[in-house]
DNA sequence: GAGTTTGAAACT
DNA sequence: CAGTTTCAAACTC
């Protein structure tokens, strides 16, 4: 499109009109270091005039705040920094001094600009403005990451942190008032988008908080993954959200509005100090409160729980945010080669033991796996990636309160298995984390581990060597019926819905009661294929174990162990019991991708979080927050199931005796006519995606 | 943190 | 297939 018009308008044209006026002449004269000065930042001021403000600005929805709190912020400052610029222009001796002066102020104040996005408007403490400001130290670092979008306009991000601050300098002697226009605009697509939000929302307020995500989350998982890597920078250095690559931004703004609000919803229903970040949503909220409120959807994480400890306890749950964002980066070994997955197990949290409990009820638990899972290459790197420079070690305080936490933190760390594995070399199923399709990382304490990125070709050999043996070694282990109404397995099941361990196990003396039971480390009760003895798992029992038997089970293992057993034993219950509510939406075995039991705890403790935050909705019928969530979850693709499998008893792929481990499993006759003739219920098993395949496609 | 217990995985 | 061994997590002290 050549204008010739366009040539006219060139900066320099411009810049020689005004050379030419009287002002200018005025100024010159005053100093030529000025008038060097002034064309240094007219260059740089010219070179952002002709960026789109698309480029400038890649992402509306998420960066219409910032840049207007922004574009406030500079209003402001730029009133201010004219004045001195305008008085140093006029006296002969302020010079390079002062105009150093000047653009640092301005530069320190775009790094409080980005990190104070409005405290200043919401009067946020000088306390959280002073620990921000200790997070612009990694500002320039994390603005060297090339943020660029894919389509080049965005250039990199301490290119655009030095135009802006350049053009900040520059703009206070331009005689173009473009800062007021901008800022208007941006003001608009602002409340544009705040618009559009309250209209998702009040569409959204017909569906269930806290459902939608899972699905969302599984759609974008892959997309999220590709950009985690500058979602984690901007959110785990908080500060850096201007720089964000357009690339993420798009995809943060093309995430539906679902998962944001919702997460709001549910923090705001579970969660009164929740509410600020809540409020601040609505008000549009400081990118980093946005991003993690994304993040804390469709990465489903602690984010917004961090976000909001921000405002409370500052800087520890920072920390604990960093940390965990930067635990997200966990290899992924397999997750690009079974894109339709969605998310794969890499995707599930990756979160510190040692981290405090923050709010455990809180939606949490999906984060991203590492981008590498995307392309497809490995970066070894990335596996030992270590979150150590992130600090803040919470001492555990032993209160009730807190081991109550630790509990359930203890169930959402499961996800982040860090083996411990000693002889193994992490290339057996006894490594947790090669089970579930993890490279070891750091934290893992294993020793010549071999699950790791480097050694690639060994971990995807062994993996098939594990799978030819047993074909669903790397499957899910748990599985659920079609019919999450009815309880395939009875009425003795006290589980949610009616989720099972696909093999059983095998207990003998821990009763199913503790996590060696990995039904109960599940969540989910036992089945007829389990053979373990003296069951009285609080999940569900098995088979044939009924209540009286548990309890007469019961009174003999209180026999056993006598007095000082029975408190435990309470505990335990207590502990199954909280685990029961807290866990297993046995719909989880549905979810497009599989798991491993082992893992199930964390994933399905967030997903059960979110579902219990929907349950403590205001004024929102627990049931119908229940029959939300599995309409929800049911919304997921799933059903791919042959119709022949689904009028068998027991899929083929599902087949528990597919494993050459026989013994372990019971024949699916066994267990369709045991269920289905005794209980008169249909036992569908649905189908569940076998765990990705380490070999290549 | 060390030692013990437990049950899955692996092996024979 | 059954028995045994190995293994690492869970648990206890």
């Amino acid at each position: 499109m050549d204008t010739p018009d366009k040539t006219q308008i060139t900066p320099n044209s411009s810049l020689s009109k005004f050379e030419d006026s009287p002002v200018f002449k005025f100024i010159d004269s005053l100093s030529p270091i000025e008038l060097a000065k002034f064309g240094q930042t007219n260059n740089a001021f010219n070179s952002l005039a002709f960026l789109s403000p698309s480029s400038l600005f890649p992402s509306p929805q998420i960066n219409c705040h910032r840049e207007s709190r922004f574009s406030v912020k500079r209003h402001h400052f730029l009133a201010d920094s004219n004045s001195r610029v305008l008085q140093s222009s006029k006296q002969s001796d302020t010079s390079a001094e002062a105009s150093k002066a000047v653009e640092q102020t301005d530069l320190d104040d775009e790094h409080l600009g980005c990190l104070n996005k409005d405290s200043s408007s919401k009067g946020i403490s000088s306390n959280l403005f002073d620990e921000k400001s200790d997070l612009a130290i990694e500002l320039p670092r994390t603005s060297k990451y090339d943020c660029g979008s894919p389509d080049g306009n965005l250039e990199p991000c301490d290119k655009i942190l030095k135009k802006t601050s350049l053009e900040v300098a520059g703009q206070d002697k331009s005689p173009f008032q473009r800062n007021r226009d901008e800022w208007e605009e941006r003001q608009r697509s602002f409340e544009n988008e705040r618009d559009l939000r309250k209209i998702r929302r009040i569409k959204l307020s017909e569906e269930s908080a806290g459902c939608g995500w899972v699905a969302i989350v599984s759609d974008d998982a892959d997309i999220l993954t590709v950009n985690s890597a500058n979602i984690i920078h901007e959110n785990s250095d908080g500060q850096d959200l201007g720089m964000a690559d357009s690339g993420t931004t798009s995809f943060i703004s093309n995430i539906p509005q679902v998962p944001l609000d919702n997460a709001n919803n549910l923090e705001n229903a579970e969660s009164g100090d929740l509410r600020v970040s809540c409020e601040q949503n609505e008000l549009g909220e400081p990118v980093s409160d946005q991003t993690s409120g994304i993040l804390s959807t469709c990465l489903v994480d602690k984010l917004v729980v961090s976000d909001s400890g921000l405002k409370n306890d500052d800087k520890k749950k920072f920390n604990q945010s960093s940390r965990q964002q930067r635990s997200i980066r966990r290899r992924c070994l397999v997750f690009e080669k079974s894109p339709g997955f969605g998310l794969h197990l890499n995707s599930l949290p990756n979160i510190s033991k040692d981290q405090k409990p923050l709010n455990t009820s809180t939606l949490s638990s999906i984060k991203t796996g590492e981008v590498p899972c995307v392309s497809g290459t490995a970066v070894a790197e990335n596996s030992s990636e270590t979150p150590a420079t992130v600090g803040g070690d919470d001492a555990d305080h032993d209160t009730p309160e807190n081991k109550r936490q630790k509990f359930e933190f203890v169930e959402e760390s499961a996800s982040c298995k860090r083996c411990n594995c000693k002889r193994s070399k992490c290339l057996k199923l006894y490594c947790d984390c090669f089970a579930a399709g993890l490279y070891c990382i750091e934290p893992c304490s294993c020793l010549d581990c071999f699950n790791k990125p480097i050694h690639e070709n060994v971990v995807l050999e062994t993996r098939k060597q594990i799978e030819s043996r047993n074909p669903q070694a790397f499957a899910p282990k748990v599985i659920r019926s079609a019919d999450s109404v009815l309880d395939s397995w009875g009425e003795t099941s006290k589980t949610p819905a009616s989720a099972r361990h696909k093999r059983g196990c095998n207990c003998k003396r821990s009763s199913c009661l503790k996590k060696y039971c990995e039904c109960f480390q599940a969540g989910v009760g036992c089945s007829p294929s389990c053979r373990c003895e003296s069951c009285k798992n609080s999940f569900g029992l098995k088979d044939g174990c009924d209540e009286s038997e548990s309890n007469e089970d019961g009174l003999e293992a209180s026999e056993q162990n006598a007095s000082d057993k029975k408190s435990h034993d309470n505990v335990i219950d207590k502990k199954a019991e909280e685990h029961r509510e807290l866990s297993v939406p046995s719909d989880i075995s549905r979810l497009p991708f599989a798991y491993s039991g082992k893992l199930t705890g964390s994933f399905l403790h967030s997903v059960t979080s979110s579902k219990s935050c929907t349950t403590l909705e205001h004024g929102s019928d627990p049931s119908s927050c229940q029959s939300k969530f599995d309409s929800n979850l049911q919304a997921i693709p799933e059903d791919e199931t042959p119709e022949v499998l689904k009028h068998k008893c027991l899929p083929l792929a599902l087949k528990p005796n597919s494993s050459p481990n026989s013994k372990r499993v019971s024949s699916p006759h066994r267990e369709c006519t045991s269920t289905t003739a005794r209980r008169g219920r249909k036992l569908i098993l649905k189908f569940v995606p076998p765990f990705p395949s380490f070999s290549p496609p």
